[in-house]
DNA sequence: TTGTAAGCGTTATCAG
DNA sequence: CTGATAACGCTTACAA
């Protein structure tokens, strides 16, 4: 095992050149003819070369690295919009740091520390469920390392980028639909209002039931992590005492597929007795049985846009003044078995 | 955006010391005193010093940062690995870069490149499903990087840690249990049988087959990418034509699911008329309805120790031998709904 | 206990 | 078109 990494010094030596040229020829600088550049190319591939970021890093002072910070990879949602970001990322030559935060604040800390002394060019964030404090945003920005939020944006940092969908539109959809459906007492499990995002579905849910002439009960409201456990737990909960509600309407899909699994098991027909709309999809939504009717997030056009608002930061010319705002792309409500009755 | 990014120097500065006793407190080095130690660390936070670890690595020549290559973040094995090595890395000071090949070697091979440039100090993989060569991984490891293999591993490299489970066993599990309960015509889908894992799978398939004194059929075994249209796809191609099977083993729970999901879709029982039986779980797996038998595979623990026996020989003192080999472990069936008609 | 200075592998700035 | 040489921010002998 060969240990000892070999440098542009190497090639230089060998073919008796200055080291500037060898980093010259190996970027395809225009003043080195092309004779040299051939050379050193064939040189640094017979002698194992790889250059060293950390070298290039440290000088040019970019990492060509951008970090991801999602609560967790395996769900569909995130998995798609990191899709998106690694295209364009990988497209203009960057590298994405994918983490995870466990929708813990105290470690999306940590990773925004760990993202700052690898010195990423710049970040994006999902926040995680209990993030409240934002001094970790902050002093990213303050280091000078652009930011760009997506999905659960945080407000109250500004100047930055928001790429979010029209939550209040897709809570309304879904709501509405159950509505037309015939669903008279729609449930809805819905997130922890500190997330802007979860308070804007609650408030499409709220529309919906003001326009549909259906009642509001604030028992049929339950806020949690939207975990699978929450899901059943949240259903069990509800269904047990009567009248309970005729419909869930929830806030995620994990939440939407186990309170529909927990129908299931206790002999509640679905969609005949039950009807169920989820937010966002899941690989399987389409697959179980019955199919669960979904709003549909554009979720790697949202990564895709998230990180070429983010490259813009980044090579941004001047102080250019960039137009920072939210970005909202619209929902669509995608109809399948698990609210339609008839 | 105070872009100037701060370093020992201006702490050293700020207090009229040196900059190497700066480096030397914030490593909270045994040799300077207490006093020095927290007046370094008072000026550092007040100016809001970040290490770069862009200089650190060039020079102690480690990045504290190990790279993971998996096909795809959005498997329910691939997240709960992942999650198992970031938890050792973590745990042990160090950072993980998260890749996805989206199955593709062409990825993979880039990817690596990428890992090197950055100087990981180690790569933990799985192949791309058409992975069939390894000049790749032979460059990591001839570049000094160490290498653990799990889930896909890699035979033709030999000196490295191969972390995987007992897919024979599982196999024979998942199909004995089928032909107990008494089906028998057991369909297989098959991964593509140039990785190891799913050669073990289709013997242990037979295996069980033999001793259940069930024929082999090889029009019933079907080849293929495992992916969930894969799933859709064989059980339609399968099922059309009479006789058919009466029974799934799958080599993967995305075709499982996918699969029943046919079944169901064209008014065939499961379980009563159909048995189904996955590897390796999916979160929903529990939740569907049947709920989907699955060989159980240790996902979280074949992460841990993945990245235990890369940091092992990260660490290894001298030229430790270190006693690299593959390490199989158990598997375990999960008897749900889909497989037990009775 | 602290300071001085060399060096990690690149790129950038001058010259030539 | 190419070559010296400084610089990036940190660690680490070696000196004091």
């Amino acid at each position: 095992m060969s240990n000892k990494k070999v440098s542009i010094y190497d090639i230089a030596d060998y073919l008796g050149i200055a080291s500037s040229t060898v980093s010259r020829a190996l970027n395809d600088h225009a003043r080195i003819s092309e004779k040299t550049k051939e050379e050193v190319r064939r040189v640094a591939k017979v002698l194992g070369f790889e250059k060293n970021h950390l070298a290039t890093g440290l000088i040019t002072n970019q990492s060509l690295t951008i970090g991801v910070v999602v609560p967790a990879v395996n769900r569909n949602f995130f998995a798609s919009a990191i899709t998106g970001i690694e295209k364009i990322a990988s497209e203009n030559g960057y590298t994405v740091l994918i983490c995870q935060s466990h929708d813990l604040y105290d470690r999306e800390v940590e990773l925004f520390d760990t993202l700052i002394a690898n010195r990423v060019d710049g970040i994006i964030v999902s926040l995680a469920i209990n993030t409240e404090q934002f001094d970790h945003f902050r002093k990213a920005r303050d280091t000078g390392i652009p930011l760009v939020f997506f999905d659960r944006v945080c407000d109250e940092i500004e100047d930055t980028f928001k790429i979010v969908v029209k939550d209040f539109e897709g809570a309304y959809l879904g709501t509405s639909h159950l509505a037309e459906q015939g669903f008279k007492r729609i449930a809805h499990i819905a997130g922890y209002q500190s997330q802007k995002i979860f308070r804007d579905r609650l408030a499409g849910y709220k529309q919906a039931l003001l326009d549909a002439n259906l009642p509001y009960d604030e028992k049929l409201v339950k806020y949690c992590q939207l975990t699978t456990e929450d899901g059943t737990g949240i259903a069990e909960e509800l269904l047990q005492h009567p009248p309970g509600p005729d419909a869930f309407f929830c806030a995620n899909n994990l939440t939407a597929i186990s309170a529909m699994a927990y129908a299931l098991n206790h002999h509640i027909k679905v969609p005949q007795e039950m009807g169920i709309v989820g937010f966002s999809e899941e690989t399987v939504s389409s697959l179980l049985k019955p199919s669960v009717t979904s709003v549909r997030q554009p979720c790697e056009e949202m990564g895709t846009l998230a990180a070429q608002k983010l490259l813009e930061e980044i090579n941004q010319e001047p102080a250019g003044q960039l137009d920072f705002k939210e970005i909202a792309l619209s929902t669509e409500l995608i109809v399948r078995e698990s609210s339609t009755p008839h």
